[in-house]
DNA sequence: ATTAAATCTATATATTTAGTAGATTAGTGT
DNA sequence: ACACTAATCTACTAAATATATAGATTTAAT
């Protein structure tokens, strides 16, 4: 399961795409578009500007924006800076790897064939998918674009 | 990222499915020949017991077993009754469905759609994956094998 | 100077994870 | 019937993680 924290840093970017050159954006106005407690939200995109996704103006007239085009910012992205690794064990981890403590043999462990593949299954949506997406499935906008042309 | 006790439940059920059809296996084998915490493995195998995957037998010659053949014990059986939910939301859950107390409106949740593909890629490869495939998987066996025909 | 905004530091609480200890119950073989 | 063995149940504990909140500080615009 992903994290509140996960989900509330996709939403925040998807406002943030939506706004996207338009100019800096208020940590408070996506808090109360999104119903995110603003002290939280600070710290998540706080996050996403130190990795290089957000940046960040301060002072009067300042905010957040996002460093790159929308169809750039990737869920895995986005998922690696928030919930760390995507694959289902660290021995499998192309970003995170690392040593289970608890394999004594890594070369002979049952389960790595598996868990490489379920890791492949996810990185082939999680990469594929970016904020564009969201955008587009956007339900809104598809609801109100059904209702024109009805 | 699947957790610890998840990959000793898969691991246990491993060694159970090399013995499946041969009689009661002790909790301390599984737990020695995969350096479970024992204790830790009993809530493990009881949990599994109560949920149907195993079936076990008290006092002398006693132990755990399978309860259905190896290829009929999938990962998503498995991983749902250890770690819960295999969809990276509730909004998405097949089993453990719910509504996401963070989401003010399901259906014009911007999430949703990716979500669901999310789930449907895990669940693509957990529902067809069994215990068949991690004893075929075990390349403890294939090394033996590679080493015969070499 | 005043104001508005991000940023930094610290704290709090609840939940989950991973594990341990010891008593109890139920079967088996003698 | 009895001793033994193995699962089962109950109750803790420690550490990490998740989910926040409060308040002071820095930076920039007007």
């Amino acid at each position: 399961m992903i994290s509140k924290k996960a989900k509330y840093a996709l939403k925040a970017l998807k406002v943030l795409a939506e706004e996207y050159g338009k100019g800096p954006v208020l940590i408070s106005y996506i808090a109360e578009k999104e119903k995110i407690p603003k002290k939280f939200l600070e710290a998540i995109l706080l996050d996403l500007r130190n990795n290089g996704v957000l940046q960040s103006q301060k002072g009067k007239g300042g905010g957040y924006m996002l460093r790159m085009a929308p169809a750039d910012v990737s869920f895995s992205k986005v998922l690696r800076i928030i919930d760390g690794p995507i694959a289902p064990a660290l021995c499998v981890s192309m970003f995170f790897y690392g040593r289970c403590d608890d394999c004594k043999d890594e070369e002979t462990c049952s389960l790595r064939t598996v868990l490489e593949k379920w890791r492949d299954a996810n990185l082939n949506v999680l990469d594929k998918t970016t904020l564009m997406d969201i955008l587009r499935a956007d339900n809104t906008s598809e609801k109100i674009i059904t209702e024109l042309e009805a």
